[in-house]
DNA sequence: AGTCTCACTTGAAAAGTTTCAACGGCGCTT
DNA sequence: AAGCGCCGTTGAAACTTTTCAAGTGAGACT
């Protein structure tokens, strides 16, 4: 059984009382801990049995002083409420845990104050290597905390210069993918929702969708923007007042949300006044998170290898940790393009099977 | 600009080489950074250009290992892919900013052993406090944290022993007023959909809702359990299959879930087989996340006030962290019942507002 | 001129661990 | 009996910071 040190503080014991305890010194508890091989089994023993019944736990703070070496990786995500992330924390998580390291989630929550605060406090602790999905990703800190030897990558979002590594997905891909199904399809007048346009993904996205557009020989006005002030579902279904709202006439028949979130807020407004999707208005979302597939009305989105993501992500930062010849790499997957019911009215619809989703392969130009 | 020092190394400065490089003492240099007012003015930004100028990076572990005191809390949660999860963590990190420490989160995805190694990990680290949801509540190695010294509190479960602080929510009232909401609404055959037993919310769940049947007078057998081997929503999905498999007058009339992944699978599953949703099949579910009140027909879930769940066990662990007469505390909150459209038929739906969610005040006996 | 105060600054100890050169004893070999 | 190598163990230095008692020097006061 664990007892408290016979000391009348609380304070842990620490390799020194331990050394005392079992009669060794203070070299030999480190070898146990360390390097047992180099201890003789009955010694070894008496040291562990001493640990345990001392309630002995190691002081990481002054492991890591003396020997310099942290076992942590740390990812500061944008938003940890959106499962987009999460899965992508996820695939980070997988890596980590095959190198034996343990990964911290920070959140800044899309605020730069909050991800400056987190980035500082990881830089002092000295993790082993930052992953982060930036609020800018242009923002000058970042190449700086890599300069000065924490290994950084940037998790979906590239960065301008090539400075840093990068793991991204095609954003203006997807938003290409997103508008030319929904041309293939025979629309004409077609809303893209999302913003604010501060962020680099929502940019992407929408740009993509506006060449798909010009591409496809559609008139300009025909393609609207509805703004939004961030990426959630509240916003999205305020975004589907401003839709439901509009004349019939002139209401498009597909929107392109930048993210499923906005869909979901979307499509519950829709079907809530009396529209029906798809064959009143189209849906396309993106990210692909379960909830999409899981709507009533099952969501095509463009889907993101969010898992990979991460394992590439926390491949690359411990390449850049560990391997001394590192070069900065910007790696980029292609998105693709899972179409359900949103967009797939019965009549169209490839498949019989009511609740499948069809996984289209590499989109065809 | 930031510089790399002068050696030929790339370690970073330490408070030494600004010590140096500004004329001044070591303490000077600490004194700048914990208190500036000791120090004169000219010294003060002699140092603090100098700093900026080498790119120093205030080591943390000396700090932590001399200063014996650490800035930061630590969650471990659940299911870091569940939006109860992290909502709770974002009402912890509101109460952590006011007080100045940073949050970080891991995520034990269910799994002892992970939840495990990361108790341990944190412990190393010395951190301020540990909240969190653990697999098991009744293990003895929550209880060995907190008597060595590390403030630990549970959060969303209650520990039989009242050895520990813990902040929770009455599962077994909320699985009553799931129930007895069916029941207001004449259901008489109705299935709770769960598992595993092995996780305690969902067994205090399912207890409540069978006692709500019980003092109903409902007979036994009208209720029965899908079991289901986790609470997502695949898993909803498949207890629909099984569902809709039985034929339709042995079939429930209504479903309630032990969370809200379970009902969007299983909401999802019904309608594509062509159940209506209320009028066939009424589901309740658990939690009220985001995306029960987002989806296609809103659903009715118990409501658990997981920010003020969040903040409240945040506030706990700062406590037991920083006044000496602490007392450990169980606190639990009481849910209620938010009714929405899919259990509410047009029929019998209070409000017209299509849209609209209606919260039940506390439910009526 | 001597003493006192005050505002800053300094130097050294201390925190808990890792690392490594050196040591002691033991069994072998010659 | 002397020398050697080996194994297990030891002791001390080092990592970077905080903290605090003590020091310095300038000016004010008597």
């Amino acid at each position: 059984m664990a007892r408290r040190p016979a000391s009348g503080g609380s304070r842990l014991p620490s390799i020194k009382d331990v050394a005392a305890a079992a009669r060794v010194s203070i070299g030999t508890v480190s070898n146990v801990m360390n390097r047992p091989e180099l201890v003789s089994p009955a010694t070894r023993y008496r040291v562990e049995q001493t640990m345990s019944d001392l309630g002995f736990v190691r002081n990481e703070s002054a492991r890591q002083l003396r020997a310099g070496t942290s076992r942590t990786l740390a990812y500061v995500m944008l938003d940890a409420s959106n499962p987009f992330f999460t899965d992508v924390a996820r695939g980070i998580e997988e890596t980590a845990d095959e190198k034996d390291l343990s990964l911290f989630l920070c959140n800044s929550d899309s605020r730069s104050a909050r991800e400056y605060l987190h980035l500082a406090r990881l830089e002092q602790q000295r993790v082993q290597g930052i992953l982060i999905t930036p609020v800018d990703a242009e923002s000058p800190a970042l190449r700086q905390i890599a300069r000065r030897g924490t290994p950084l990558v940037v998790v979906d979002r590239t960065r301008a210069e090539a400075d840093l590594c990068s793991v991204s997905v095609d954003d203006t891909q997807g938003g290409r993918l997103a508008v030319e199904h929904l041309v293939d399809l025979g629309h004409t007048r077609v809303a893209v929702v999302g913003g604010p346009l501060s962020i680099g993904q929502v940019r992407d996205r929408l740009d993509g969708a506006r060449q798909a557009w010009r591409e496809a020989n559609r008139p300009q006005d025909a393609l609207i923007h509805l703004p939004t002030e961030a990426l959630t579902v509240a916003e999205g279904a305020s975004a589907g007042q401003r839709l439901v709202g509009m004349a019939a006439r002139r209401r498009p028949t597909a929107v392109f949300c930048a993210n499923d979130l906005l869909a979901l807020g979307l499509l519950r407004t829709s079907l809530a006044a009396g529209l029906r999707v798809p064959d009143d208005l189209a849906i396309v979302g993106y990210d692909d998170i379960d909830f999409a597939a899981a709507a009533a009305i099952p969501i095509t989105s463009v889907r993101q290898p969010r898992l990979e993501l991460g394992r590439t992500a926390a491949r690359l930062v411990i390449d850049e940790a560990t391997s001394a010849r590192h070069r900065h790499q910007q790696m980029i997957f292609v998105p693709d393009l899972v179409a359900r019911a949103s967009t797939l009215s019965a009549t169209r619809r490839p498949v019989a099977k009511a609740a499948g989703a069809v996984h289209s392969g590499p989109h065809p130009r």
